[in-house]
DNA sequence: TCTTGACCTGGAGTAACTCCAGCTTGGTAG
DNA sequence: CTACCAAGCTGGAGTTACTCCAGGTCAAGA
């Protein structure tokens, strides 16, 4: 499939697959006799990860270095397993985050209730 | 109290805590004889606010209209409200792509442990 | 043939910090 | 009292991760 379609399908943006391309987070991409890129299900599915890892905060520099284990083949898995463990531990200091900015929110938000005195 | 606690208490740096006043959106910082900032209780809920905005990715535009809001006075209540409530939406939407995330973690680890045969 | 739309490259622009050089100031050690 | 040090100051450069744009190629339809 071509560029606007794997976007579509990872939920980046057709620019940030080329930044990422020349940033060395993607595998070669194959190109057609038009020069244009052709992603296979398998560059799409790592383009999906690659989302949802940068989604959730992960630094490019880290996925960079995830991406070069991958490339290494498979006895750099206990590394990649310890990568995603730390970021599955990332994961929940954001929620945390997430959870304490609600309560911010709820507190201010009765408040000003209180203020305008929508409630009485 | 002085730049660094208020950093300390806020979890902002110093160096983030200037720039947020430089861009307009902290209210006018008492100086104290030396010329150095001395930060008030009030301002330092103000910076722990911004800081928990911040963290939960509302960009600095968005506060900055939300600190323009605070300073016209009571009568932008609803309007502020408006704008809470919708970061509450926002708090939601980020929940679930952490979930995600945590669900393709989960399934990349078990991948792994297929492969290496770590629970054999 | 002419145009339209998707794609290409290289490079400039933007957001939100982050770091640094070079300076002032208040407190303490000799 | 002077020398020094930590903490603060300003203005400006550097960084990360995009995002946008100019100018060009290429295949397909009217």
């Amino acid at each position: 499939m071509r560029i606007s379609e794997a976007a579509d399908q990872s939920g980046l943006s057709v620019d940030t697959i080329r930044f990422y391309e020349r940033s060395g987070l993607l595998p070669p991409i194959e190109r057609g006799p038009d020069r244009q890129r052709r992603f296979s299900a398998l560059d799409v599915e790592w383009l999906i990860l690659l989302a949802s890892l940068r989604d959730t905060g992960m630094p490019m520099k880290t996925m960079r270095h995830f991406a070069g284990l991958y490339r290494k083949g498979d006895e750099t898995i206990p590394e990649r397993k310890d990568l995603l463990l730390e970021h599955g531990e990332h994961l929940e200091r954001r929620r945390a985050a997430l959870d304490r900015c609600a309560d911010i929110l709820a507190y201010k938000l009765k408040r000003y209730d209180e203020i305008t005195g929508s409630s009485s």
